[in-house]
DNA sequence: CTGAAAGCGCTTACAG
DNA sequence: CTGAAAGCGCTTACAG
């Protein structure tokens, strides 16, 4: 209930309302001082009554920092980033702090903003940052700053962090093609940035080499490709790949979202999949299952929920429950990957391996 | 470069370095006032210097409000929602607003604060709401507030707002199905909860009986069902309806994320799409294409991105570019809708209609 | 258990 | 064009 001013009611106004000191009012309000069973109804009812909801920014400015996590994140729309995102937005929500998103859009402009600067200005309680290493720069006014960080999808040495071996990744993927017989293997990922940027795409082509190159099968060139993430691209450089005179039999595509730009590729030019084109993804989004892709599942939404624990944890919030353990890589075998046609099969020199898929 | 401290630099540090005072600082970051040129240099050469970045709470203390755009919205993952806010974000990036996300997780747990609640707690600069429907004391309070409030999905007679005409798309939806033929249709939506919800799903399904009894169709109860949103829960829906002795022929899903579980449904018994059994969902999100799904469009990341424009205009700093206009709804027929078979056509008495797909 | 006082870092009239 | 002063609404020692 404000005044007809349009003015929201202060600390103050309960304060005079309940017959009591402001400092009173706020004790009751944050339990930091014990105060008497009477005066604490008094003033309860007082804001109940009034209607009052501390300022937000008064408080802040008083103790600090704000009573948000900075969420910073590379693209919003990409299907991984929300999940992680979702899993974080659900443990915050029971926390006393709000939720600051600042979205880089990586692909299209790449890091306006140094992520340390960012920090900088909001000067958030605590910051989570998805899919986004932080470079020296960062960790140097990370550690000026003071604030609480904890990183998702990217590796630290000195920020807690969970990440994928995405190197291993693309070797469970690349391995699941070459044991089904496929020596004809492409790789189709994102364009590697100039300046830093999400490395997961490149690990996972190194896994892919080191398959290859285990199983003694050539990476030609030609099967190697990269463009800026997206369906749109990958499909592109899926066509280029398919019109080649010796064309892959199979394509490991570092993510979902790229391997369904490679089905779409297929569909386009008419080679049916799985059986003249096996094709694999990364992530499991739930359009991967829907698709019935074969790929490789990692723990999305349950990242965001431990980053989350984990802020709250330094924080001095711990939130309710076992923080949720983080799963290992997975094969998620789907209708898209399937036995190399014979004419493939035996045309390199590879070692057979069983198919370790559960 | 913080003091070792690791406390911020602050706006008397930058004064002193400059050689003038505080406020002096003061206009020269916000062009509030005019300064020599001379000041100005010196001021900007601290500012650089010391690498000062205001305090944004003191700010929005001193101003009365922070510069941020709250955004409260039902479910992030939602791809329709993250569609909405991907829009959104792009016109703020170019602003001086932070984006501070409200989920109200919506299917979960149903509206724990009052949205105008929220509001009056964060003291935002403006806010955009996505898909919620305000209530009356929800309006009552925004009044008070003064805050600027655009809304996203959802009409309303005192604020201003962008949303499509649910009915005419849930007409258009199954007018479509009727026009191939189909008697037997079924429809799928969201279980309209007790208070005041998303009633996008509720007025497709009105949509959906007008173009019935317009086609003087019967709809049969155990056609019209409803579940808490998702793939899954739709997926079951289907299952049943599918289970039934005369199942429908034609399914009108209220979103696509709920077509894709009958998509779903009908592969799990066995039933083919198209041929036996014509599916059409709501929205065109990404997944809708790949999946070759039949559904119709409306304006997401567009929606955004208006809403965002139209509150940076109240706000007082208006983005560039004109504002782009509001496409109407349209049918964009795929793969997942087909002639009814010749046993279900004519056993309902319609006017045939001309399918007036583009 | 409670209050008077100082301070958080800005912005905004008000003088000059 | 520039500075001294007051104030935004809280929190936090400091007394009592």
């Amino acid at each position: 209930m404000e005044d007809s001013g349009g003015r929201p009611v202060t600390m103050a106004q309960v304060a005079v309302a309940a017959g009591v000191s402001i400092p009173t009012v706020s004790r009751v309000i944050n339990g930091s001082a014990p105060v008497a069973d009477e005066t604490r109804k008094a003033v309860l009812h007082s804001i109940e009554l009034l209607g009052y909801h501390p300022n937000p920014m008064a408080r802040g400015l008083s103790r600090g920092h704000s009573d948000t996590v900075l969420v910073i994140l590379p693209h919003i729309t990409e299907p991984s980033t929300t999940l992680r995102l979702s899993g974080l937005i659900g443990v915050l929500r029971n926390s006393p702090y709000e939720l600051h998103v600042v979205d880089l859009e990586r692909p299209v402009a790449d890091r306006l903003r140094p992520i340390g600067e960012i920090v900088l200005q909001n000067r958030p309680a605590g910051v989570v940052i998805i899919s986004l290493p932080p470079d020296d720069e960062d960790h140097r006014r990370f550690r000026d700053a003071g604030v609480p960080i904890v990183l998702v999808d990217s590796p630290s040495p000195e920020i807690p962090s969970d990440s994928v071996d995405d190197v291993a990744g693309g070797e469970m993927a690349t391995r699941h093609l070459i044991t089904l017989g496929h020596t004809r293997i492409g790789f189709i990922g994102d364009r590697e940035e100039t300046a830093i940027g999400v490395p997961a795409s490149a690990n996972r082509r190194r896994g892919y080499e080191r398959a290859m190159s285990t199983a003694r099968l050539s990476v030609r060139p030609e099967y190697v490709c990269t463009a800026p993430h997206g369906t749109k691209t990958a499909e592109e450089l899926a066509d280029q790949m398919l019109a080649l005179e010796e064309p892959p039999s199979a394509i490991f595509a570092a993510s979902d979202v790229q391997a369904f730009g490679v089905l779409a590729a297929a569909r386009g030019v008419g080679v049916r999949v799985p059986n003249e084109l096996s094709v694999i993804g990364f992530d499991d989004i739930d359009a991967a299952s829907l698709m019935g892709l074969t790929t490789i599942r990692q723990p999305l939404e349950v990242s965001g929920c431990r980053a989350g624990m984990q802020l709250l944890e330094l924080l001095g919030h711990p939130a309710e429950g076992e923080l949720p353990e983080f799963p290992p890589l997975e094969l998620v075998p789907r209708d898209t990957t399937a036995p190399a046609a014979s004419t493939d099969a035996g045309s390199g020199t590879f070692e057979h391996e069983e198919i370790t898929v559960r």
